[in-house]
DNA sequence: AGCCTTGATATTGTCCTACAATCTTAAAGG
DNA sequence: CCTTTAAGATTGTAGGACAATATCAAGGCT
């Protein structure tokens, strides 16, 4: 068998099981709270998960290698193959399915089957549209937090985006999506966040890395640490414009790309 | 079998079958047209779904008594009773109430089946906080929508809200939506809509009319014409700010009667 | 040739039964 | 009264079966 890239963090970093906050403690979800970082779980590959989990791991599974491109936008999900994929039954399979499809990560038609879901430019532009809102939102509402703990926690996880050290695309990924999830946990709304890391899923898919030259790192970079700069300092509105014009050169960016991805081939009509 | 009301339209006008809105077409579309083959099968429970489209029944069925309160939160919904009232098997069942948990109307922890959801005054609140945002946004794009056939239909379709009858509950909660629907269609931004529609569900739970006083609504109605009017005209800030207060203040009403609800019995602990 | 019909095949939607794992509740014991 | 134990209820998953529908290839038609 091969070598199974780990899934990084911030893909499985959704914790959307059916909103459920309270009461989270049966199976595998006390992870979620004490290890949000790093820790591979016990039996991550695909041996036998545990009473209970057969979904999220094939849940886990699927998103993983979709994310990671190793199922490409269009592809079919068959549910005969991943049944013998994963070893188990349909209906854990079909659960599966239903949840990429709450998650957006896989279109779903009637007798038609799942396919991975192929973004247009217009469908990443209308994400990013609202994406921008929410994480200004979440800009805003963190730095107008009367938490000081929750403060002190902050500046604290932020700190490596101060380091000056060149980043690596794949180190940048992760501190990006590390960044924003401090933001949004400073925000203290909850289900603010459950719905940016949504939102978030299906453009990191479209996001491939091919994109992100070392210029656009650094200047991502630095919009971090200017909304980081407001959020700390209290100012609110600073912190909200920063985090509006972080997202929307990043949508300018993606839909760029996409567009230029599309365009070549000019027998073509959207 | 009691007298089914028939779950006002916009309690069904939820699009949200997986994020599909592309070749939306087939199914119970067919069948209407091509008039039935001519079997009517088990024409037992509520009526007869047609092949494909049990799950959507059986989500449409639990969507409307929960939103009409005949299901009250925190009421247990067990897999074997709903086999029997919809007289389908398990698997649709389970796979109705993920869609519903998905739609963040019931909640759902593992082993121990589904409730109705039942919405603190901190839920209310944050999903406030995303909702003004959406819909300032949603405001923002229709003001500047640049298709004018769009902006025409927009017109013709709020004018009702310029008219000067007394409202009544019903028939006011019914413009909202539309006002609000006819708001985001002219935004043209797909997901939003879709994304706004679901944040609305779970707070129509919780929006029950007792505090839908005369004044509330009369009040409701002057902002709408003043969101409108902003839209119309193409004020984008105007009507953003616009949309930002009438929702705020939907959220401050919503939230006061909330908390008032749970105040009172001091000797309970959740 | 191109278009429509027809069939074969693949796949999904649903049903059924069965059993293991787990939660909940009530009884038994300290 | 509290803890432990047992029984019942409910969910999670397996596996097989069939119907309904979509997809696709071959054949007949204008």
């Amino acid at each position: 068998m091969r070598v199974k890239p780990p899934c990084p963090a911030l893909f499985s970093a959704t914790p959307f099981g059916g909103m459920v906050r309270r009461r989270a403690r049966a199976h595998g979800e006390v992870m979620d709270r004490t290890a949000p970082i790093g820790k591979p779980r016990r039996g991550d590959a695909q041996d036998a998960p545990p009473h209970g989990a057969t979904v999220a791991h094939i849940v886990d599974g699927l998103r993983c290698d979709i994310l990671a491109h190793r199922l490409q936008p269009g592809e079919r999900l068959i549910e005969s193959a991943l049944t013998k994929r994963f070893s188990v039954s349909r209906g854990p399979v079909r659960e599966a399915l239903r949840r990429l499809a709450a998650e957006g990560l896989i279109e779903h038609a009637p007798h038609r089957g799942a396919v991975v879901r192929r973004l247009s430019p217009r469908d990443i532009g209308e994400l990013f549209q609202i994406r921008v809102e929410m994480e200004a939102l979440a800009a805003r509402l963190a730095a107008l937090s009367p938490d000081e703990a929750a403060r002190a926690r902050f500046v604290e996880e932020i700190a490596p985006i101060f380091a000056d050290a060149p980043r690596r695309m794949e180190s940048y990924l992760d501190e990006n999506a590390a960044f924003h999830l401090s933001v949004l946990r400073l925000a203290g709304n909850a289900h603010l966040q459950e719905l940016s890391a949504r939102l978030r899923l299906p453009l990191i898919m479209a996001q491939v890395g091919d994109a992100l030259t070392t210029e656009v790192m650094r200047a991502s970079v630095s919009e971090h640490r200017a909304i980081a700069k407001a959020i700390v300092e209290g100012d609110a509105e600073a912190a909200a414009a920063a985090a509006r014009a972080h997202l929307e050169r990043a949508a300018a960016l993606a839909v760029a790309r996409r567009e230029a991805d599309a365009e070549p081939p000019p027998s073509r009509r959207a």
